[in-house]
DNA sequence: GCTGAAATTCCTCAAAG
DNA sequence: CTTTGAGGAATTTCAGC
């Protein structure tokens, strides 16, 4: 259960650490007005904490070979697996996120794959381990795609 | 136009950036087996072309203050504007992800609010704004979410 | 909680092979 | 590409408030 950001400086801390993950403890001191040490501290209380969750480097697609997105709906077809269809999923480097929804479908997908080729085996793959129809939509354009940034 | 990723060295690099974007370059030469100079020149060149976009800490988003999300399909109710609605868009800070599909709607939205009342709100703007019909899917829950990895 | 300072590690750049 | 070295910068740790 995370917490929620304490106050003004960690919501400060988190926003900038979210335009730049790499931003030093200098300038994140500098832009709070706290010391250097002050700001670790409290920048290591955030990630123990599970508010900052991670560091990541983030890749262009297309560079790895994944220029073809697409969003994948899943209906299961023997509705008593639902809950495990997430766990049956995981191991597909290619599914980006999971998401249980309610509406038409179970579960939305949003996955990354080289081709439309590499998309139908894909499609028939999570068919297949999870015994569901799909529904799928493909993206011809990732218009923007930007990190959650706390509500100013 | 981005580049392919070079060779295993690259791909190897960019693999471990992506799983902790503060690796020093003393780990990822440990980890190719090259010199830190030589990693340093190599990471940098995969910043300056693009490959490495940036490097981005990641939020848990219930700590931001923003538990709900919903993915939004957007159906333009004068098609001659399609082009133009990413950038109406571009500000709401809510908005997370915006794709251009193909499918039954124009554009599919990812976006994260702090409650119902808020998604709603959003709604109405977006209708407004954009000048389009929606279709929202609220998310129960986020099985998992993670960052596009080079295919081993 | 915070500060400040010392000790360590890391980054950056250059030179030479 | 490698190694080396030097200078500066960042991180860590710790004493003290």
């Amino acid at each position: 259960m995370p917490r929620q950001l304490d106050d003004a400086t960690d919501t400060l801390l988190a926003s900038m650490l979210v335009a730049d993950g790499r931003a030093t403890l200098k300038t994140l001191a500098e832009a709070t007005g706290l010391s250097v040490s002050a700001v670790q501290a409290r920048v290591r209380r955030l990630e123990t904490d599970g508010v900052i969750r991670g560091y990541v480097a983030q890749i262009d697609p297309e560079a790895l070979g994944l220029p073809l997105a697409a969003f994948i709906s899943l209906t299961p077809l023997d509705p008593r697996q639902d809950y495990e269809i997430p766990d049956l999923l995981a191991d597909f480097s290619e599914i980006e996120s999971c998401h249980s929804v309610a509406g038409d479908a179970s579960i939305v997908l949003f996955v990354r794959v080289a081709s439309p080729a590499a998309l139908e085996t894909l499609i028939r793959e999570v068919r297949k381990r999870a015994n569901v129809a799909t529904r799928t939509t493909v993206v011809l354009q990732t218009c923007f795609e930007r990190q959650a940034r706390p509500p100013s």
